[in-house]
DNA sequence: TATAAATAACTGACTGGTCAGTTATTTATC
DNA sequence: GATAAATAACTGACCAGTCAGTTATTTATA
């Protein structure tokens, strides 16, 4: 038996939530490590005990940001329901992520910069993008193929969904007193998905 | 008559070039104001006789960025067309400008960040997001008015044409081997437009 | 059931490099 | 010779990261 529990994972955690809530508040270079500390009711140094720098803290934060949003996409099951009741919960789930997202934008977007220089970041984007494309293809591509749809290039669509739901995102950032996130990404996805569907059909 | 020619806008100029370049390639807080006077091949205190700091000089990039780009969509007359040909015009002039967004995205985003912060870069977002608006909403407008476009809100669908355009380039951020935005950008576009024109026309 | 040994967890004062901004001086032009 | 323009050398606040030392908990021994 070991002379002391092994609390190093909810220190990991107890860090990253206090880290979280410093960088969105402050943002990433004018959060100290010491406002970290204070934050967790830790001192600085058992903060390097987990992470070894600043770097490698924002990273893991940014890594847990995108493993959490995925696992909501993952709980639900398109396989039983039409391509557009499909599109439409994948939109929901989404819309009701909004409040969670919202908080995280600014870590989200001032880590957009870095991802230009550098290459562990860039691949975490990459990969949150692809994930997110793994889900919305073979949807729009059922559709498709059942008639729902008119037919189209199944990417195409996809990308353009994720384009609306982001670029909305981004529009809030923007202006947050005109856009409504939860208001603006249905009413676009709507005009979206009408451009996609049949004509004459109504599946909405 | 003074001393000396006055050289203070040829010697803005020639900074914020400087800086838009450094700025660029190594981000906002890894550029050196060191780097910056190497690059104008002045020395650093002459940055500051023209710029009182860092952030100032940082703002007035961001803000001549966004007036290049509103220059760009004020010398298109979108009077003398109709409502889907003068969407059109608008994304093939934004999908011709993409070279020049691309690469100033990463000022733009990592200023994004700072927005949620500083009252400053949020009114410039916020200008820029309603100037957008000011174009495309009479478009919009004018083709619901004219039957060309479905009944629908112009200010949604303008938001959701602002959301592709925007949320394109967000995408190609995340993965730019996957996504084209010259390519996407007008896709995107097609679907929504396909979404708003009024059923059984066809105005491309 | 003391208590000594072992060690994981934690602390916080300290350091050294960094870099935005300043200043004392020189140069160029009228 | 007045002054705008430019400079190079300088300053000092700042803060990520370090490390010698402390504390808390468990285990082993008598």
């Amino acid at each position: 038996m070991s002379p002391k529990p092994d609390v190093s994972e909810e220190r990991k955690d107890q860090i990253m939530n206090a880290a979280e809530e410093v960088f969105s508040q402050k943002g990433f270079s004018d959060a100290r490590m010491d406002d970290i500390a204070e934050e967790t009711g830790l001192s600085k140094g058992t903060l390097y005990l987990y992470y070894k720098s600043k770097d490698d803290l924002i990273i893991a934060i940014l890594d847990r940001i995108f493993r959490r949003e995925f696992r909501v996409f993952e709980n639900l099951d398109y396989t039983s329901m039409s391509a557009t009741d499909a599109v439409w919960a994948f939109v929901e789930t989404t819309a009701k992520d909004v409040k969670m997202m919202m908080r995280l934008l600014p870590i989200t977007y001032e880590f957009m910069g870095l991802a230009f220089r550098n290459k562990f970041v860039q691949k975490t984007f990459k990969t949150y993008l692809n994930h997110y494309l793994d889900i919305l293809i073979p949807i729009i591509q059922h559709g498709i193929d059942s008639g729902e749809f008119r037919p189209a290039d199944a990417k195409e669509v996809a990308i353009a969904m994720g384009a609306i739901l982001e670029g909305t995102l981004l529009l809030w950032v923007y202006d947050n007193s005109l856009i409504e996130p939860e208001i603006h990404l249905r009413s676009g996805m709507k005009l979206l998905l009408e451009g996609v569907q049949a004509k004459g059909e109504n599946h909405e």
